[in-house]
RNA sequence: GCGGCUGUAGCUCAGCUGGUAGUAGCGCCAGAUUGUGGUUCUGGAUGUCACGGGUUCGAACCCCGUCAGCCGCCCCA
C-alpha cells in the first residue's frame, strides 16, 4: 500500500523501534540494570523537561551543544528544553531533594530519550538514548576506577568486544586555565601549517586543535605541550591513582593526553570508549569527572561526582541483532465450541506463565502454517474428537512429532 | 549549519542513448492436501517509479525545487 505524503510520519531524526528490534533494547536495559544493581546503583527519574537556564548553566553556554543544539521553546514566557543530556539534571535533583544529606555516596542510573538538534546520520538522531550513571559526593580516584570498571563489565555483558577505552585527565580550576596558555603561545608559531579548523580553534578554543583528525596536521600537533605534563600537584596524583586502580582491576586503557570532552563541566578524568564499526560515530560513551558542577547550579554543598553515559542506540547497533521473543503455545480451535474452550484453555496456560496465541477462526492447515511462521514451540489442536476425549493434540513444531495429552498434563508437558 | 550520494512492489533490487514498469529474488495470499506446518509445485494480489514543477510528441530516466535516508564536515552518546 502507498504511503500518501500528506500522511502523517515521524519527525526528522526520530524513529519507531519495532519488534523484535525492540527485543535486543530490552536485553540491554536489562543488563544494565543488573549490573547496576551489584555495584549499589540505583535507578532516577527525571523529567524530559527543564528549565533553559539549567543547561546552560551546566553544560555550558558556549558549547555545541548549548549554542545550537538544543530544542529550546518559549512556556508562557518561561523558557524550557528537551533535555540534551542528563548529568545536569541528576544533579538539579540530587541538590534540590538534598541528597547530600544521605548517608555515604549517592549512586544513581538512568535511562532514557533525550534530545539534539543536530543533522540526523547512522547513529546520530535528534532523540536518542542513553543509559548512564552517576557517582556523587566522592572525589576519590577510587570511585573513577569503580565507575569505569562497571562501564566495562556493563559492556562485556552485552557482548560487545573489541571496543577500545581511552582515559585522560583534563586538569582543574587550578592548572587547566595555565595549559591552555601554554598551549596557546605554543600554537602561536604553528598555527599557520595547520588546517583552517585549526587556525580559527588555535584561537577560540586551543583544546579542541588537540582533538583535530586531518592527517596533515598530525605531526605539529604531536610536538604540542601536552596536558598530563602540566597537572597540578592534586591533579597529576589523582591520575596516577585511577590508573593504578584500574590496572589492579585488570582493566586495559590508553591514554590519550589529547582526549577533550565537550561539556564544560569536565575536570580531571575524563574517558571514552570507541569501537570499530561505527563509522564516524565511533565513540559509544563519554563520561569523567564534574567536581564544580553543583556550585555552578548553585549548590552552597561541594558535592564532587563522576559519571558517563551510553549510546544505546549506538550500543544496539554493535550488539548481535536479536530474534522474537520464542512464542509457547498457538493453539488450534476447530470450531466454535472448541474456541469457547480455548479461551479458558489460554487463560489457565498464560497464569502458568506460558505465552499463548489462539487463531480465532480458520482451516487446520492455516492454523499450522501460522503457528510455524510465528515460531511456536508446540501447536495444540483442539477439535470434536480431543474435547470429547479430554485429551488434547499436542504437536512438538520442531521435531514434528505429535501426541496427546490431557489438560492436567500440559503445563509438565511443555516445558520440554 | 555546510558538502557529496541515493529515493522503482511489504523488503532487496533490475530497468540500455528519454519510447510509457519486472514470468526478478524474498515475503504475503490461495490451491494441490474437507483435521496437520516446515520441502516442493501451481496460481494470485500489491506500484500516482518519494513529492511538486519544468523541458519534450513522449520522462522512472534530463533540469529545478522540496522532503526523506545514507555518507562525510562540525560536534558529540
Amino acid at each position: 500500500m502507498k504511503i500518501p505524503t500528506e500522511m502523517i510520519r515521524a519527525v526528522k531524526g526520530t524513529r519507531d523501534l519495532l519488534p523484535p528490534d525492540t527485543a535486543v533494547w530490552n536485553r540491554v536495559e536489562t543488563i544494565a540494570r543488573e549490573v547496576f544493581r551489584t555495584y549499589n546503583y540505583h535507578e532516577i527519574r527525571t523529567p524530559i523537561l527543564e528549565e533553559t537556564q539549567l543547561f546552560a548553566r551546566g553544560v555550558g553556554t558556549e558549547t555545541d551543544i548549548v549554542s545550537k543544539e538544543m530544542y529550546t521553546f518559549d512556556d508562557h514566557g518561561n523558557s524550557l528544553t528537551l533535555r540534551p543530556e542528563n548529568t545536569a539534571s541528576v544533579i538539579r535533583a540530587y541538590i534540590e531533594h538534598r541528597l547530600d544529606q544521605k548517608p555515604g555516596v549517592q549512586k544513581l542510573y538512568y535511562m532514557g530519550p533525550m534530545f539534539r538538534r543536530e543533522r540526523p546520520q547512522k547513529g546520530r538522531y535528534r532523540q536518542f538514548f542513553q543509559i548512564g550513571a552517576e557517582a556523587i559526593g566522592s572525589d576519590s580516584p577510587f570511585t573513577d576506577a569503580e565507575v569505569i570498571e562497571m562501564v566495562c563489565e556493563l559492556l562485556t555483558r552485552t557482548g560487545l568486544s573489541g571496543f577500545h577505552l581511552l582515559i585522560n585527565s583534563v586538569g582543574c580550576p587550578d592548572c587547566r586555565p595555565q595549559f591552555v596558555e601554554t598551549l596557546r603561545e605554543a600554537l602561536k608559531p604553528v598555527a599557520a601549517s595547520l588546517c583552517g579548523d585549526c587556525q580559527r580553534r588555535a584561537e577560540t578554543n586551543p583544546l579542541r586543535v588537540l582533538d583535530c583528525k586531518i592527517a596533515e596536521d598530525q605531526p605539529v600537533i604531536d610536538a604540542l605541550p601536552s596536558i598530563l605534563d602540566n597537572l597540578c600537584g592534586v591533579c597529576a596524583p589523582h591520575f596516577a591513582a585511577v590508573q593504578t586502580f584500574l590496572n589492579d582491576r585488570g582493566i586495559e586503557f590508553e591514554v590519550k593526553p589529547r582526549l577533550v570532552r565537550g561539556l564544560d563541566y569536565y575536570m580531571r578524568t575524563t574517558f571514552e570508549v570507541t569501537h570499530g564499526n561505527l563509522g564516524s560515530q565511533n565513540s559509544v560513551l563519554g563520561g569523567g569527572r564534574y567536581d564544580g558542577l553543583a556550585e555552578s547550579l548553585g549548590s552552597n554543598v561541594h558535592s564532587p561526582g563522576i559519571g558517563f553515559s551510553i549510546g544505546e542506540d549506538r550500543l544496539v547497533m554493535t550488539v548481535d541483532q536479536g530474534e522474537a521473543e520464542a512464542l509457547d503455545v498457538f493453539l488450534a480451535p476447530l470450531g466454535d465450541a472448541a474456541l469457547r474452550h480455548a479461551g479458558s484453555l489460554a487463560r489457565e496456560l498464560r497464569q502458568a506463565g506460558f505465552s499463548v496465541e489462539v487463531l480465532a477462526g480458520g482451516k487446520l492447515k492455516r492454523a499450522m502454517e501460522l503457528a510455524n511462521k510465528l515460531g511456536a514451540r508446540y501447536a495444540l489442536i483442539l477439535g470434536d474428537d480431543e474435547i470429547a476425549a479430554g485429551e488434547y493434540s499436542l504437536k512438538n513444531m520442531k521435531s514434528g512429532e505429535q501426541r496427546r495429552a490431557a489438560r492436567a498434563d500440559l503445563a509438565a508437558a511443555l516445558v520440554d
